[in-house]
DNA sequence: TTGACGCGTAAGTGTTTGCTTACGTATATT
DNA sequence: AATATACGTAAGCAAACACTTACGCGTCAA
């Protein structure tokens, strides 16, 4: 048994800056440095939140001479969205008219 | 100011077990041991979690004789879709796909 | 009224988080 | 080679978390 380790992608995202983090890199791949720049607390802070989410397989790491350059990698968030997905008919109307044009449009 | 007291909504859907409590409630409202039935925890555990998701607004309990049955506010999940939604356009194909459908009925 | 039921809360405890400062290591610069 | 840069990691610590058992209070049943 393998075991998938580590914190899981909810409770990854549980904290504030860790979802900053992620906003950030949804513009473009940075560096811990330039993400440090972003918040107040202190650069291995922030090494240690960009662990939790390197962990939780949200970003990836890629060496670039002294630098590491962090990269979202967003389909981990999918079962997020997956979760949440089961309550969207109580509070979006509008996905629900989405969803009827089209089962209309395909014809079901 | 009213203060927005309490834990966030990504605090409170961080625990695997709220998580299972907030699906549960989606079915039917319920009792606390009826749902404490349904974890190995012990039944103030159970409590606790519920002060939670209480606390962040994502149920609300209503006294009816000796019971408290908590009833779901998936409105406040909204924040997490808001959020999630921003990383869609990127790992859900489908929703593209979507989106141009509509934007072609819409004629843009 | 006496007792069982349904529940919240207090108190105690081990574990996990989130941060700090100090340090080590690899890469670049001079 | 010596130094500066960019970063991870270790160590330490306060606070938050997740649980437990013990208890108290309102409600329904006999």
């Amino acid at each position: 048994m393998t075991r998938e380790r580590g914190p899981d992608v909810f409770t990854a995202i549980s904290h504030r800056a860790r979802r900053r983090m992620l906003d950030l890199l949804l513009e473009a791949d940075r560096s811990v440095n330039t993400m440090a720049g972003q918040f107040q607390m202190s650069r291995p802070a922030v090494s240690q939140h960009l662990r939790v989410l390197l962990d939780a397989g949200l970003v990836t790491e890629r060496r670039h001479g002294r630098e590491r350059r962090y990269h979202l990698v967003p389909e981990r968030l999918g079962q997020v969205r997956d979760w949440i997905s089961h309550y969207e008919q109580f509070w979006d109307d509008r996905l629900q008219r989405l969803q009827k044009t089209l089962s209309k449009r395909s014809g079901e």
